[in-house]
DNA sequence: TATTGTTATACTCTATAACTATA
DNA sequence: TATAGTTATAGAGTATAACAATA
């Protein structure tokens, strides 16, 4: 069975979990990357996927592998995997880095920019029904107050 | 070979991904989990066992297994291993709800309790690291915003 | 008929270690 | 000696279907 959507019962609405920012971050993010991976679905992209070749797909980025990882906090070796899935199909291609032999570039195709561009537009339609209860100046200050903890620098 | 910690690349970090706001969620999610569960490591507890001990530990929540998978977003299946765990480990009973024979009740124990204390306490320590760059202010509003997306009524 | 908890199963994701080629 | 990518594998998390008891 899927897990079931819906609004939580009121009796652990006023739980002291439900105040935890930690709780909030993780259901709201649970909810993001469940509308995000359904509306990728369709262009064979997965939430993960899409990351991948978004940062490919940027230009003045051209990301080894090892950045990719650090970036979207995963294990280099999920990142082999990543990149396999979107090489098969076309979609970016891995160059040998210029300035570091042991290291890959990997940098979008044709094919992968216009398949990126077709995911802006979804993963976009996506989070404007997530984020329906919020104006531009709420979205802009949740994401100022989020990058300070995602990248604490 | 575990995620790596630390900074993203600068080149990265101008990319138009950085300013996502599903992808800032996701990323401070993941800081927050791995944190979370490293600070309740040494009580045998994970975020989501944690998340169910205090649910049960709440006076007036009485939660039904059904409404601890609604409300945590997880799979009923996956509630029931959960409630397995704590429950042999005598941290919290099922009982029959009176209202509905089908349903549970997951009620803490004492000595749940007194865990369920010390957890609290663990897991506000790594919050704190977490949330080192944010005052009271910034908190609760943050918190107030990712309600609205965590709770969309 | 529908729902709660349960079991079973398959799949995805995460974590860890070891190997190779380069630095 | 250290680092980038790769491979392999085990464990944790997720998704789906079916069943018994109860509503």
């Amino acid at each position: 069975m899927a897990i079931p959507e819906g609004t939580a019962p009121d009796a652990l609405a006023t739980a002291a979990l439900a105040d935890d920012l930690s709780f909030l971050l993780a259901r709201a993010n649970a909810l993001s990357l469940a509308a995000g991976n359904s509306a990728l679905a369709p262009l064979g992209l997965r939430v993960r996927s899409y990351s991948v070749l978004a940062l490919a797909a940027d230009d003045g980025a051209r990301p080894t592998q090892r950045e990719l990882a650090e970036f979207l906090r995963l294990d280099p070796s999920q990142v082999v995997a990543l990149v396999d899935d979107l090489q098969r199909r076309g979609l970016v291609e891995r160059r040998p880095d210029p300035s570091d032999r042991r290291a890959n570039v990997v940098v979008v195709t044709d094919e992968g920019r216009a398949l990126h561009q077709q995911a802006v537009a979804a993963a976009a339609a996506a989070e404007h029904d997530l984020h329906a209860g919020l104006d531009a100046h709420d979205r802009a200050q949740l994401a100022a107050l989020l990058r300070r903890i995602a990248f604490p620098d």
